[in-house]
DNA sequence: TCAAAAGTGTTAACCATACACCCATGC
DNA sequence: GCATGGGTGTATGGTTAACACTTTTGA
């Protein structure tokens, strides 16, 4: 079934960064190619797009048929479309970046089985076609962003300390903060909530939890409130 | 010469939301149809990417055919490709913003003489396509960036007064700012450098000109310095 | 001499930073 | 009881915001 057109077209794919913690990690979940180009080789999940489907759209759906991921935040990077950045011909992906919260959206291989794994952002392994540039832009980006907008909630359980909250910080910024500052800003914000609850099983003391709530920073954020770590 | 592929392909294009000020306004550059769909309407300058072209070669080779302008600053804004979005079938754009400082660049129609004007991005007339979209999200983001980095300069002309400059934020920003506080800050940033200038033939005060020190704004970059206004 | 915008400093309020100790818990 | 991280307040220095008048120039 051949698809002809009078002027050449690009194939447009998609390709998703996501991340997410481990620990004190920053991680990245990549799969391994198993057809040529690349074969064996690891790659960000991503695939073709439909004709009449939206790349966002395509770009969830590949994250779900290739790493079950569903529900999760995603947003678009940047186009990629230098020529030669793909062997097989002239292709254009439009790549996006996800954060996930690994406890309560844990990745699992799809059904084609190919093999899956979480990888530092700061060294992965050698990448296919230009992911690794994508890799960097989404590095950046994820920086950039997350100190004026409150996007890090998203690599964290629902609800969760502050400690763990200020180690994503340092994490994805790439410095110590100090803890009484860092407290008391992000309460100021408002936009978090205290619960109830406090931490279960640990050699210390339980620290108490905290949830993110989002329609309250909604409001704040239409008025001019602009969110700053 | 038709082109035949095993699937479905989109036709590749690119669009350019360009900025210019125009006295306290700020404008975007448009060129009128002449060709259906949407003959006769304002649309965004852009077409088709060529095979084996980065879209931003493209963008900047549509910019100079349609406009005349080229050298000017630019940047990859978004890329659209809801179905629908094109009536002659599935179409992405990739889009691009520019900055451009109108006294050194005049835009003027290319050789197949399409009109072309300047209009005030806050009420602009109807767009073709989902130009009206992209528009808006250019918006945001030159509201955005403007602020923590200096590509407003890319405004205005290469020497330019601290009234110029500041009535250009408080175009782009939308708010009115302190004449002291803004001229101390933009000066203790230490990217402008004085001229030995003067405005002429004003009916008051000569104003002195300053110019912008991009290699030196460069440096401080990489040293993780961080502009703000 | 008038109109119009250029240019200039100080004070007060606020905000960010630095910093150290006691508390609760599990082992 | 000890090791581990949780939780808390203050003082200081720096930054930002508010504010009004004199100067220069052309008409």
């Amino acid at each position: 079934m051949p698809y002809t057109y009078h002027y050449p077209r690009p194939a447009l794919t998609v390709d998703c960064v996501v991340f997410g913690l481990e620990g004190e990690d920053l991680k990245v979940l990549l799969i391994q190619r198993d057809h040529e180009p690349f074969a064996g080789c690891w790659a960000l999940p991503g695939g073709f797009v439909d004709e009449g489907e939206a790349p966002e759209r395509a770009a969830r759906r590949e994250l779900g048929e290739e790493t079950g991921l569903s529900d999760i935040f995603l947003e678009q990077l940047y186009a990629f479309g230098e020529p030669g950045r793909d062997p097989r011909g002239w292709t254009v992906s439009v790549a996006y970046y996800a954060l996930v919260n690994r406890a309560d959206h844990p990745a699992q291989a799809g059904d084609d089985a190919r093999k899956l794994d979480w990888f530092p952002v700061r060294k992965p392994p050698p990448l296919a076609f230009d992911h690794d540039k994508i890799l960097e832009a989404a590095c950046r980006r994820l920086r950039g962003k997350v100190s004026y907008q409150p996007i890090g909630f998203e690599l964290l359980p629902r609800k969760f300390t502050l400690s763990e909250l200020q180690r994503l910080y340092e994490t994805v910024l790439g410095k110590r903060l100090d803890k009484r500052n860092f407290r008391r800003r992000v309460l100021q914000t408002g936009v978090l909530e205290e619960t109830a609850q406090t931490e279960r099983d640990v050699a210390h003391r339980a620290a108490r939890l905290y949830r993110f709530n989002k329609s309250k920073y909604q409001r704040l954020a239409r008025r001019g409130f602009h969110f700053e770590i």
